[in-house]
DNA sequence: AAAAAGGCCAACCGCAAGGAC
DNA sequence: GGTCCTTGCGGTTGGCCTTTT
């Protein structure tokens, strides 16, 4: 037996909504509201629409403070920097940004921004990759290796946010909603609070709320939006209530979240771009300096990271927070990175080297 | 000036989660 | 505990608009 239709298709309207549908569907939840019941709605008010397709025009067009289109700077960074800690979780991107919605966002990401970031980087990239060609073959006629000179590399990583959340609050309550603001996102995400306002973490909390399982997002999840809460600015009032968490806090058995053989992403989301982020940051983590709050201390200062087995102590500092990458045995440190940067290099730019 | 290509965005679709019964 | 229904979400599509050839 299949799925129920939500609505009779055949005696539904599709398609762009007319003004007069708008100022139905408008005036009637202005005053009744939805009634609970967006299936209903569409016959209640005579509109021979689907009731999601209500909801959804009510939610994304109809609603009071929506705003359309102008990104800011501000929200450009917001965005980035949320979808490369999060991947396309639109709808906790959107909840961010007040008066923005999934939609818009999601609209603006596929179209706009992902091609402003990646056409920098590649920029960047054309632009360094002229000028080691000639210090490659410099190298090729003294007898050296062909390898490029990692060491000598300006930045390969686009210029992204450095801020992963901005600092509009002047006032007090725009600071305590934030913090509210950031309690929910936290609490979806599986984070939970104590009476006190503190998130709840003293390590079996966590254990038990997410699988051991490298492939829960949610756990990953969780663990990025904290790190990215807590590696921001020190003006950024919800850190004031989230400074303190997670101190002493284990994963047990935390699996890291890219395999080192693997390149697997940070966070196993599906998206393309957020996988080349995350393959570049993990195929350079020398040159990270300022990304710290996004890939964590250890990884931006290329010191040591923990293997697959031992837990991942939340310690005094919550950089760690972000589980990070395995040199795998097969490969080692510096080598790995380089033989990742250059298979990379090779798929962007076949023969090139 | 016209056609083609590309960009943009509103809306649709299908799936999953969660609540009600 | 199982089923049905509604909601919410992310991916995709279709059509309009703009730019390029």
């Amino acid at each position: 037996m299949g799925r129920a239709p939500c609505c009779d298709k055949a005696n539904v309207k599709k398609g762009p909504w007319s003004p007069e549908e708008d100022a139905k569907l408008k005036e009637y939840i202005e005053q009744h509201g939805t009634g609970g019941n967006w299936i209903a709605l569409p016959q209640k008010i005579g509109l021979k629409r689907c009731g999601k397709s209500c909801r959804l025009r009510w939610l994304n067009y109809l609603r009071p403070n929506i705003k359309h289109g102008g990104f800011s700077e501000e929200e450009d960074k917001i965005i980035c920097s949320l979808y490369i800690s999060i991947g396309s979780r639109w709808s906790i991107i959107a909840a961010q940004l007040p008066g923005r919605t999934d939609n818009d966002i999601k609209n603006y990401w596929n179209t706009r921004l992902k091609k402003k970031l990646l056409g920098k980087q590649r920029k960047e990239q054309q632009s360094r990759r002229g000028n080691s060609l000639k210090q490659d073959m410099k190298r090729s006629e003294n007898g050296d290796s062909m390898l490029p000179d990692y060491n000598n590399q300006s930045p390969y990583w686009p210029e992204l946010p450095v801020l992963a959340v901005p600092t509009p609050y002047s006032s007090q309550e725009q600071r305590i909603d934030s913090q509210a603001s950031m309690r929910r996102l936290l609490i979806k995400l599986g984070g939970r609070f104590s009476d006190d306002g503190h998130v709840v973490n003293d390590g079996t909390t966590l254990h038990n709320q997410f699988p051991n399982d490298s492939s829960s997002t949610d756990q990953q999840l969780y663990e990025q939006t904290v790190h990215l809460l807590s590696s921001s600015s020190s003006s950024y009032s919800p850190m004031d209530a989230l400074n303190n968490i997670n101190r002493g806090t284990q994963f047990v058995n935390c699996q890291p979240t890219i395999d080192g053989a693997n390149l697997h992403m940070l966070q196993g989301q599906s998206s393309s771009f957020s996988s080349e982020l995350q393959e570049m940051a993990y195929s350079n983590p020398q040159r990270l300096d300022g990304m710290e709050f996004l890939f964590g201390e250890d990884m931006v200062n290329n010191r040591a990271v923990t293997n697959s087995c031992e837990s991942i102590v939340w310690g005094d500092t919550t950089s760690q927070l972000v589980c990070l990458p395995v040199a795998s045995d097969q490969y080692g440190g510096i080598q790995q990175g380089m033989l990742q940067e250059y298979a990379f290099s090779e798929l962007r730019y076949p023969g090139a080297q």
